[in-house]
RNA sequence: GCGAGGAUGGCGGAAUUGGCAGACGCGCUGGACUUAGGAUCCAGUGGGGCAACCCGUGGGGGUUCAACUCCCCCUCCUCGCACCA
């Protein structure tokens, strides 16, 4: 029986997790290296081939770490509180606890299947009593600094679901999974104030070695803008007499452009709005204002192109020209953002320009193009099309002549002298609203007090249990579920007897994710969250892979969690992920009617090989293929059981490795498994082979214990070379996560022994080692029965490679004339400059090429290259 | 609209960062072994041409002895963000 993976796959696997193979304490004599994956959430569906392309690099990774001596921390756990579980609970009648431990044995099974070399003693959940109690705790230093807040916000609020949903789930004012509509509402919520922090979020991405599109969107995200904030006083000149009453703050970006602003826009859910409207205006104001609420937030910035307004009927003076100018309300203008209000200069912004246009409202010029500038900055004529270069200041008094900057500055200097503005940094980044309306989340260790104060449960009460409930869902006056245990609500605060109610609200999902690493250092702890000893030791994550799906909300709530427990000495670095990196998208191909009808790729075939086109097996219908993501409504969900049961957990691997760079995703194909297969199959017979008649195999006979053949005919010098460079090759590669091209080179080794009478073991022994991150079924099974070590190959040193080794002492060089490569010439790879001209000179398919012109100049790049230019 | 990334054989992808484009794998073609092959092994495989050669890294221009690689312009694709003042 040739390479058989289910032979000795479980054997190699039940031998890791019986010996603790790759459980891990701290141990100073070693350095250390924590490797993390984003924990999933267990979902009832099962892992698909995407899950595991992340896992699989960072097990080749910590595998290959550990082989170089490292103490190598490589945990995993489950995301597991969250909406489908509840969702599972409400349809099976089930607590969500069972669904979630039914999730997670199945999640665990299909992962072991893969043969990662996890610490399994580490394995955690977020819903883990053990676990949340932490959470709770962390939540509560936060509460105790001020950072987690309650306050009324506007949420979405889904009447038929019972619960706000987060923007991301509302699309059109509906819910995106149900279509059950999503209304606007005022609620009291938990907050955390993750603007406080906004500024170190961004300066200190600069030290992280995460991918530079990631660290922009975060930047994005937080996005900070300098400017300066004006104030500008509400004229009481009012035709119709509203009163003059009051004054209001705008942020621009762009001080200088203070004697172009021709009018002001508030948000129309600006609390000046109702004060200053003069009764002529105020039903077309109030009609306005009201039409606003009803769109969704996302709606009103969706349609940007047609601006919208109504006309207080107040002035504002301009404060630089003393002018009074018209207040207008439009939802153009965020409540959410700056301060609500702004200045608008049409000259020099375009949706300032845009509504100045739609409701005829003046525009000023007050920024020229610079002398020098060309192309679009050079051109300006304000009343087509705003300005928005940077240029010179003009018509704007002390500032004309001044450039953009210089302006800028001179405006907020002049603003700040006289009391009416000062220079203001603002963010795009809001508080993170932190509270779910649902049943399976953290409950919040607060009570609230008959007294209307909030106070935190002490933390020897720790955890707050989440109570049994007859029904996961939100009480008929619309309470979350947890107000369904009235018993569990009704306390008496333990500190002064006075009675108090638990908070009904859970935290989000993302609680339990801003912390986790810090667990799985020592996830055993009872005492504390962890001890200063782990998270010395252990701390920070050296590697972390995960999907790009969590560039912002985890990445930036873990920063922000880690920061607070940085600032309160929990921790001892500034960041918890030094290295980041992305692992890409699995796609795969799906087969779809037109009539729009998906089917499984087992259904359908190709009506002639390599035609492209493609039916269904049973009717002959005709089906269009297209590559997609996987997803189970698309019928193109690859199993990883599946491809374990055909093909092994080995295997598995490798294709995951070998489809394409790590971070650019990749299409699945079953073919392609098939090819890194046929190589692992190589691979085994180089160690064992199958004796005619016999079921079983033995150890390649030619697989002997002696020195290299000296002799350059046997060609085994020639084999150690390779060896070698493929040591090197494949070293290298791993440092830099390029498996693709690690396992090309293996392949390369392999396709040069295959074949051969007799192996000596010293080329055998090193690549069993090379191969063992990638393949480490196989790679054990070698080691222990072909190559007969006692040890486990996990354990075995890294190879090292003989740099001398990996010169060739001739090498091939191309002999371009006129930049047209004409011959190759074998040379002595230390050949000199003089040498090489000379041998390519002497070529006669370069002569040929030159025609019996003389050469006008000879370039030669030492082991690259000659140009002859004649 | 803004930002980032990308475009290389029939397909997935390589290319030491300016030095023989297409490593490796899939697919395909031919052959060997076979009762058989959808197993295995060997050979071939960017396009054109009998050939010498010519043409080829999305398109156009440029720099250079030499460009997938650097510069300018354009097209298309993917992913973010999107009235953020």
């Amino acid at each position: 029986m040739p390479y058989d993976p289910h032979a000795i796959e479980p054997k190699w696997q039940e031998r890791w997790l019986r010996e603790k193979t790759f459980s891990v304490k701290v141990d100073r004599s070693k350095p250390k290296y924590y490797v993390l994956d984003m924990f999933p959430y267990p979902s009832g569906s099962g892992l698909h081939v995407g899950h595991p392309k992340g896992y699989t690099a960072t097990d080749v990774v910590s595998r290959w770490k550990r082989m170089e001596g490292f103490n190598v921390l490589h945990p995993m756990g489950w995301d597991a509180f969250g909406l489908p579980a509840e969702r599972a609970a409400v349809r099976e009648n089930l607590h969500p606890a069972v669904i979630t431990k039914r999730n997670v044995d199945n999640f665990r099974k299909q992962i072991q299947r893969l043969g990662f070399a996890y610490d399994w003693e580490r394995e955690l959940s977020t819903t883990d009593v053990e676990y949340y109690k932490w959470t709770q705790w962390i939540f509560l230093k936060l509460f105790e600094k001020g950072l987690a807040y309650q306050a009324e916000v506007a949420v979405n609020w889904c009447p038929a679901l019972g619960t706000v949903l987060a923007n991301e789930e509302v699309q059109d004012g509906k819910y995106v999974e149900t279509g059950d509509p999503v209304e606007k509402r005022s609620m009291r919520q938990w907050m955390m104030k993750i603007t406080a922090y906004a500024e170190r979020l961004i300066t200190d991405l600069d030290g992280l070695d995460w991918p530079e599109s990631l660290k922009e969107m975060q930047r994005h995200w937080i996005g900070k803008s300098s400017g300066a904030e004006v104030t500008f006083t509400v004229s009481g000149a009012v035709e119709g007499g509203a009163s003059g009453a009051g004054s209001f703050t705008v942020f621009t970006t762009r001080p200088d452009t203070l004697f172009g602003a021709t009018y002001c826009v508030l948000a129309p859910e600006h609390p000046l709005v109702a004060s200053i409207t003069a009764p002529a205006q105020r039903a077309a104001v109030e009609a306005y204002v009201a039409a606003a609420k009803h769109k969704a937030e996302r709606d009103r910035m969706a349609d940007t192109k047609e601006k919208t307004g109504a006309f207080t009927g107040a002035f504002a003076v301009n404060p630089a020209t003393g002018q009074p100018i018209p207040i207008w309300v439009a939802d153009y203008v965020l409540w959410g953002y700056g301060t609500g209000a702004i200045m608008a200069v049409p000259g020099h912004d375009e949706r300032d320009h845009a509504f100045a246009k739609a409701f005829g409202l003046p525009i000023v010029q007050v920024v020229a193009p610079s002398p020098g500038a060309s192309g679009a900055a050079a051109t300006c004529d304000v009343q087509q099309a705003a300005f928005v270069d940077d240029g010179v200041a003009v018509n704007s008094r002390f500032l004309d002549g001044k450039g953009t900057a210089d302006a800028k500055a001179a405006m907020t200097k002049w603003l700040e002298e006289k009391g009416l503005g000062k220079e203001r940094v603002q963010y795009k980044l809001r508080d993170w609203l932190f509270s779910r309306q649902r049943y399976w989340g953290e409950p919040f260790p607060v009570l609230h007090r008959a007294d209307g104060t909030t106070v935190a449960v002490p933390d020897d009460q720790l955890p707050v249990l989440l109570p049994p409930i007859d029904e996961y869902k939100p009480t008929a006056d619309g309470q979350p579920p947890l107000a369904r245990a009235t018993d569990w609500v009704k306390t008496t605060d333990p500190r002064t007897g006075q009675p108090a109610t638990r908070e009904t609200n859970t935290m989000p999902q993302w609680a339990g994710s801003c912390w986790y690493y810090l667990r799985f250092i020592d996830p055993k702890n009872a005492a504390a969250p962890w001890s200063k000893e782990a998270e010395n030791y252990w701390m920070p994550v050296d590697l972390y892979v995960g999907g790009v799906e969590h560039a912002v909300l985890h990445l930036l709530y873990a920063r922000f969690w880690h920061k607070v427990l940085y600032d309160l000495g929990l921790v001892t670095t500034k960041e918890p992920f030094q290295k980041l990196r992305n692992q890409g998208m699995i796609v795969a191909a799906s087969f779809q009617e037109a009539s729009g009808k998906y089917h499984y790729p087992h259904d359908v075939e190709e009506t002639a090989p390599g035609s492209g086109q493609w039916r269904v097996k049973a009717t002959g219908t005709p089906v269009k293929t297209q590559i997609e993501k996987m997803s189970k409504s698309r019928y193109n969900v690859v199993n990883p059981d599946d491809v374990v049961r055909d093909y092994g957990a080995d295997s598995m691997r490798l294709y995951e490795c070998f489809i394409g760079p790590m971070e650019a995703g990749g299409v699945w194909q079953t073919n392609g498994v098939e090819g890194v297969y046929r190589f692992l199959e190589r691979a085994w017979r180089l160690f064992f082979t199958t004796p005619k008649g016999a079921t079983r195999d033995v150890p390649n006979p030619a697989l002997v214990e002696r020195p290299l053949d000296p002799d350059p005919k046997a060609g085994e010098k020639e084999l150690e070379k390779l060896l070698h460079k493929t040591i090197q090759k494949v070293t290298a590669d791993l440092a830099v996560m390029g498996f693709n091209t690690a396992i090309s080179a293996m392949m390369v080794y392999v396709n040069a022994l295959t074949g051969r009478e007799s192996l000596p073991k010293a080329l055998l022994d090193p690549f069993a080692r090379l191969l063992a991150p990638f393949a480490p079924h196989l790679a054990e099974e070698a080691w222990a029965s072909a190559l007969g070590h006692a040890t486990l190959i996990a354990d075995a040193p890294w190879p090292k490679f003989d740099p001398a080794l990996c010169v060739d002492d001739e090498i091939e060089i191309a002999v371009q004339v006129n930049g047209k490569v004409r011959d190759t010439i074998k040379i002595p790879v230390a050949a000199d400059a003089a040498q090489c001209q000379q041998r390519a000179l002497a070529s006669e398919k370069v002569q040929r090429a030159m025609e019996g012109k003389p050469a006008k100049k000879v370039i030669v790049v030492p082991k690259k290259i000659v140009n002859v230019i004649c």
